[in-house]
DNA sequence: AGTACCACCTGACGGC
DNA sequence: TGCCGTCAGGTGGTAC
């Protein structure tokens, strides 16, 4: 789930219920979440403090703290954040939780445990030190076709790339070639200018929609307009557009639906 | 530089 | 009903 609309469906959930809240306790259920440091040392980092203020950078979200300093949470395939009252039991799955002083409580809930809770000095310093691309949602036309430019390989490795695009992942790069009639086995190097163009409108159109839709809660495919590949990602399902069957392959051991009619392998 | 494969986990689903 | 293999939206390491 987590890719860039959900983890910012996350930032608005928690700027919603858990700003400037006095944290006054942390308990770490699952110590493997926690990103290079200890149970102890993340409780001392955030107790007596609150969070500010939110960031999302690709599918990293920091929530930043009254110090400055910040959590780092990242959601891998299962993570997602809820908050609950005092009396309403733990959410399933609940891996690490904080304890507000006005007696709610938000917990980072991830059942894989592909997720992981860190910390970090500085904001700026920790996107930097991730080797992130820059995020999808906020870099422009120009700088897009410029990060694909010289790059060899095929389209969609590099959109699901984080070093080079950081915040899609194999649902929305699925989605974006599929609305943008490309084959995910395209080499960058053959795309035109007009198809670069292409692919950055649909790439902007389509996380704006999942975004406004409220991705990563409930069900989201039964909410997005009609034309979308989502609904039908599925071996043999029809496509929404010329309703031909759509197909699967695989990329280096993830599978990528498409539509050979919509989607023409060059 | 780019790609393939495995590993990390838990749970859901289909086949027998 | 139960067991078993397979697969799932992420990422890192490693080997070609």
């Amino acid at each position: 789930m987590p890719e860039l609309p959900d983890v910012e469906t996350f930032r608005r959930y928690l700027d919603a219920h858990a700003l400037h809240k006095r944290i006054a306790g942390v308990h770490v259920a699952a110590d493997r979440v926690l990103r290079d440091l200890s149970p102890g040392q993340l409780e001392r980092h955030l107790e007596g403090r609150e969070i500010s203020s939110t960031r999302r950078h690709g599918k990293h979200l920091l929530a930043v703290l009254d110090d400055g300093t910040c959590l780092t949470l990242h959601f891998g395939m299962t993570g997602h954040l809820q908050v609950f009252a005092d009396g309403e039991a733990d959410p399933r799955h609940d891996r690490v939780r904080l304890d507000f002083e006005d007696g709610s409580h938000l917990a980072f809930v991830d059942q894989r445990m592909f997720g992981e809770v860190g910390w970090a000095g500085n904001a700026d310093a920790f996107v930097a030190a991730e080797d992130l691309g820059p995020d999808a949602m906020s870099l422009d036309q120009v700088a897009f076709c410029k990060l694909l430019a010289g790059r060899r390989g095929r389209i969609k490795t590099a959109l699901t790339d984080q070093t080079l695009l950081a915040g899609l992942g194999n649902i929305y790069s699925d989605e974006i070639l599929f609305q943008a009639g490309i084959h995910p086995k395209t080499p960058v190097e053959s795309l035109k200018a007009e198809d670069l163009a292409t692919l950055y409108r649909t790439m902007h159109a389509v996380l704006r929609t999942c975004i406004d839709e409220g991705a990563g809660y409930g069900d989201l495919a039964g909410r997005l307009p009609a034309g979308y590949l989502l609904p039908h990602r599925k071996e043999g399902a029809s496509c929404p557009r010329c309703g031909g069957t759509i197909r699967s392959l695989k990329m280096s051991g993830r599978t990528a639906y498409y539509c050979p009619t919509c989607q023409p392998e060059a």
